[in-house]
RNA sequence: GCCCUCGUAGCUCAGCAGGAUAGAGCAAUCGCCUCCUAAGCGAUAGGUCACAGGUUCGACUCCUGUCGAGGGCGCCA
């Protein structure tokens, strides 16, 4: 509706524009927007206003000149101007009444659209390094990440999910460590476990599988071990240099093979129960990638060797910079450090370079907003490549701060005491988590109270929304028992009888669900959806309480009829795309 | 110290990316079930949009500064 409005506004403007009122290198296009205040009519736009100046006439004249000036079209009932130079629109009452059967014969596409069509898009989220399960930060950039994947599908972008797994690196050393250490003291070893260590119950789980299949073929004397391992912080000493002997020791007193095991055991492990955990929470990607491939496959080397021949790396203190600065960036990073290795930004950049050598038109990452100061490197590394750094939007998410008893959830990871995304799916329920995360903009601080979220009650929005849908249902049911007959044909319901204000709100809210689709789409907020079907439902329950659907006038009920199976194809889709369950029961 | 994000009703947040009289939910008060699920609906009350300047026809929205909250500034990942 507002794409024709649109066209019907342009064809005004090239008219004034050909007959010389307008100069032509002022037209822009002209932008309609829903009106706040159905006072104003449905559409409206500020086009006269912009473009009085240029034309060098007032705004109210301007608007007059383009009211004479706009085609007649069955779609209006009337345009009018209004304030300093808006011109408002409505709609004919048929052109809403035509949105019933619309909506009912395009079913779960009702609200899809193909304006990115043709074009590939990369959402890699959640990306967590494999050292322990998700908690409940992850789960926020899981939820908003999935909900942004499905809204730029569902407007026609051809999207790739990906996760990125940190499968290589000191983290994992440090993993592969703590659960050999565990082991040992499942083989009667004592030993004083590292401060750095992986703590969380789930490392004693995986070491409890190592001990169970294969016995004490991976034991050592822990006397062994610590022998001549710089002192712990607890002792007096550096924490990080006892985890890097440890690591040493591991791989000395293990071999390359059974320390490789031991690594892959845990990796395996904690991946595995990463992707049940997500697959239970409705997320699902195209692609696991990763990071140690790139090493494997020389994209690392690749990348390093085009930014040295292009000039942008040099040596100091023994290790090899990226002159960043050259584009913004705060100071030069470390890419092979002095001992040899490459930095996790090095694999960094080879990643996001083979994203767009995969052809992505556009490339989403999704991350914590701790790593925002990561950005300025990242897009730098992209511009020294020769890439466009503008084909990377990084979105970044703010931390979740849990609520339970009005009291704020402390967490720490190093203790091992957070609160799971695993726990939370079983305190709250995905449906409820899902919801919650993606009400509010992702930059925004956001406090998660566990007890509204578990709540059964009218203070829960994801019931309401959901309540609503399995109305709709129940009113069905209803009338398949009390023999009440329902038509199926909805192009043969007589629209016209849907003449009550509460009817008039719900069709306008039913005919901006592409709107909204599309607006949450292309700005990556998925809290408008969210707010949008909480006032759709908030339509359909007033409409609800005001007026009985299954009545007597068969004319009246049939078209009654039809308008909520509408609303409840507008809710399910929605939902749907929000990766909420539509019940039918509640 | 430097950088990023945020500051809107008692609380949690929107505000359609510069537009018309700043809106919801919760909490508070008052109403509505012999009637398709009351997990619902209606009404009342609640605001110096942190503060101060600036940009223009117009600013909650953009710019600068101040104050406040959170986060980031490793040859960690």
């Amino acid at each position: 509706m507002k794409k024709q409005i649109e066209q019907l506004v342009a064809a005004a403007l090239q008219r004034l524009t050909q007959d010389g009122v307008i100069p032509p290198e002022a037209v822009v296009a002209p932008k309609i927007e829903r009106t706040r205040d159905s006072r104003h009519g449905d559409f409206a736009t500020n086009i006269a206003m912009v473009l009085a100046k240029p034309a060098r006439t007032n705004p109210r004249e301007l608007a007059q000149r383009l009211l004479d000036a706009l085609p007649s079209s069955a779609l209006l009932e009337s345009c009018a101007i209004a304030g300093p130079g808006f011109i408002n629109f409505s709609l004919a009452a048929s052109a809403y009444h035509s949105l019933i059967p619309a909506i009912l014969e395009q079913g779960p596409s009702y609200g899809r659209s193909e304006l990115g069509r043709g074009r590939r898009i990369q959402v890699e989220f959640v990306s967590a390094n494999p050292t322990g399960p998700l908690h409940v930060g992850h789960g926020r950039g899981a939820a908003y990440g999935s909900v942004v994947a499905d809204l730029l599908e569902a407007i026609g972008f051809d999207v790739h999910r990906e996760y990125y797994v940190n499968d290589a690196g000191r983290q994992m050393d440090i993993l592969a460590t703590s659960v050999w250490l565990r082991y040992l003291e499942l083989c009667d070893e004592t030993l004083s476990f590292p401060a750095n260590g992986y703590r969380g119950d789930y490392v004693w789980d995986i070491a409890a599988t190592l001990h169970r299949d294969h016995g004490e073929a991976y034991k050592q004397d822990a006397e062994a071990v610590f022998q001549g391992v710089a002192a712990d912080e607890p002792d007096g000493g550096d924490k990080e240099a006892h985890i890097d002997d440890l690591i040493l020791r591991a791989k000395q007193l293990l071999g390359d093979n059974r320390y490789r095991f031991v690594f892959e055991l845990g990796l395996n492990t904690i991946l595995d129960d990463i992707r049940d955990d997500l697959g239970l929470f409705g997320v699902t990607y195209d692609e696991w990638y990763s990071e140690r491939s790139l090493t494997e496959s020389g994209a690392v080397n690749r990348a390093i060797e085009r930014l040295r021949n292009s000039g942008h790396l040099y040596e100091k203190e023994g290790a090899v910079w990226f002159r960043s600065t050259d584009y913004g960036d705060e100071k030069d990073r470390v890419v092979i450090r002095d001992n040899g290795q490459t930095t996790y930004f090095a694999s960094d950049i080879a990643y996001h370079m083979d994203k767009l050598e995969r052809g992505f038109d556009r490339v989403i990452d999704v991350w914590g907003a701790d790593h925002h100061g990561y950005v300025p490197r990242v897009k730098a590394a992209l511009q020294a490549l020769g890439d466009d750094p503008s084909k990377l939007d990084v979105l970044l998410v703010q931390f979740a701060i849990l609520y339970r008893g009005g009291e704020k959830v402390q967490m720490s990871t190093r203790s091992g005491e957070f609160v799971t995304l695993r726990e939370l799916r079983k305190e709250v329920g995905a449906d409820a988590a899902r919801f919650f995360y993606v009400m509010r903009k992702c930059e925004q601080h956001m406090d998660f109270d566990l007890d509204l979220a578990k709540s059964q009650s009218n203070d829960n929005p994801v019931y309401y929304v959901q309540y609503a849908h399995a109305r709709i249902c129940s009113v069905f049911q209803q009338a398949a028992e009390q023999g009440i007959p329902v038509a199926s044909d909805p192009s043969a319901a007589d629209y016209g009888l849907l003449s009550e204000p509460h009817e008039q709100s719900l069709i306008t809210s039913l005919a901006k669900y592409p709107e909204a689709v599309e607006a949450a789409a292309l700005h990556e907020e998925p809290h408008q959806l969210t707010h949008y079907l909480r006032e759709l439902a908030n339509d359909f329950h007033t409409y609800y309480n005001a007026h009985k659907f299954l009545i007597e006038d068969s004319a009246l009920r049939n078209a009654r009829v039809q308008l909520i199976l509408a609303t409840r194809q507008v809710v399910r889709n929605g939902l749907n795309l929000l990766g909420v369950s539509a019940p039918e029961k509640m």
